[in-house]
DNA sequence: ACTATATAGTGCGATATCGTATTATATGCA
DNA sequence: TGCATATAATACGATATCGCACTATATAGT
């Protein structure tokens, strides 16, 4: 027999209950290895720029982000405070800009880094890398769809 | 051969990139469906009253869902000014309060479910019950692994 | 070209979250 | 008992996030 609408339900209410979890407790583990005053937030930004490519412009970072772009000004303002990005105009287009790493930005993000080697391998010694591959194509695979369905709107 | 260290970093590293994007993207579906004004962080205070029990203290209730206790403070503040909630005095302990629901309260909570079945049941289609299933006991170990990473501070 | 509409970024106000400090009460120990 | 310390809740200030509205510039339709 199959299970009841209800427990269906609870089902993936507890996935989702789990994942929000797991955010909450990785982030502030995460958040206490940056320099006092720093957020995931400062470092995505930073991550992003090295990984994908800089030079974006802030709507196209908030749309990566799923942010408001108000959201991202702030950000970035507060990555420009502290001399770890540039804002230039963006030649193509007169009302846009666009976000350039500076080498203290990539310092930043490069020791963000480092710093974290020792806290995954404590944590990879408990939850070994082949069971986390078993995760990450399903948990791919949601982060697409809910994805697809945000932009329904 | 095995990965090299920074596959592996890249790997855990991606994990917990998706789980941040699907925190993330969830909490805005699902707050979309609340009363305007309501987060994600209300409901989950009036959910885990009735799941668990409600009389419980603000400091109980911070250490369950790992924020500042101020927090609490404050989201209770809210819960408690839309009638969601009582406050009342704890009498085993003149310092402390406990936390009761109100009938509106219960509504709140059993409303904000029943709206979200369609969502889910449109989410099951594409996602079934056993992919859920098979990854929410890999998801619940690494969330008590990090919750003991968190109480060794 | 001219005008209407759309888009990029930001200013501003509201609420959320969090750290620090404060107050009231409880607990432990001499 | 009396005093030092610990704990529960909150006040307060700082920053983050977000919605709304505004300005400047770009694009589309005629």
């Amino acid at each position: 027999m199959t299970k009841s609408d209800s427990e269906t339900l609870a089902l993936y209410f507890s996935f989702f209950n789990e994942v929000g979890i797991i955010e909450q407790l990785s982030r502030a583990l995460f958040e206490a290895r940056l320099p006092d005053g720093f957020l995931a937030s400062h470092f995505a930004v930073l991550n992003h720029l090295i990984r994908v490519r800089d030079g974006q412009t802030p709507l196209v970072l908030a749309r990566a982000f799923q942010v408001p772009k108000t959201t991202m000004t702030h950000t970035l303002s507060v990555l420009e405070k502290h001399r770890l990005i540039e804002m230039r105009p963006n030649p193509k287009d007169g009302r846009s800009k666009c976000v350039w790493l500076t080498a203290a930005g990539r310092d930043f993000r490069n020791n963000a880094i480092a710093s974290l080697g020792p806290d995954i391998a404590e944590f990879a010694k408990q939850f070994p890398p082949d069971r986390i591959e078993a995760l990450v194509p399903g948990l791919t695979d949601i982060r697409q769809m809910l994805d697809a369905a945000r932009d329904e709107d």
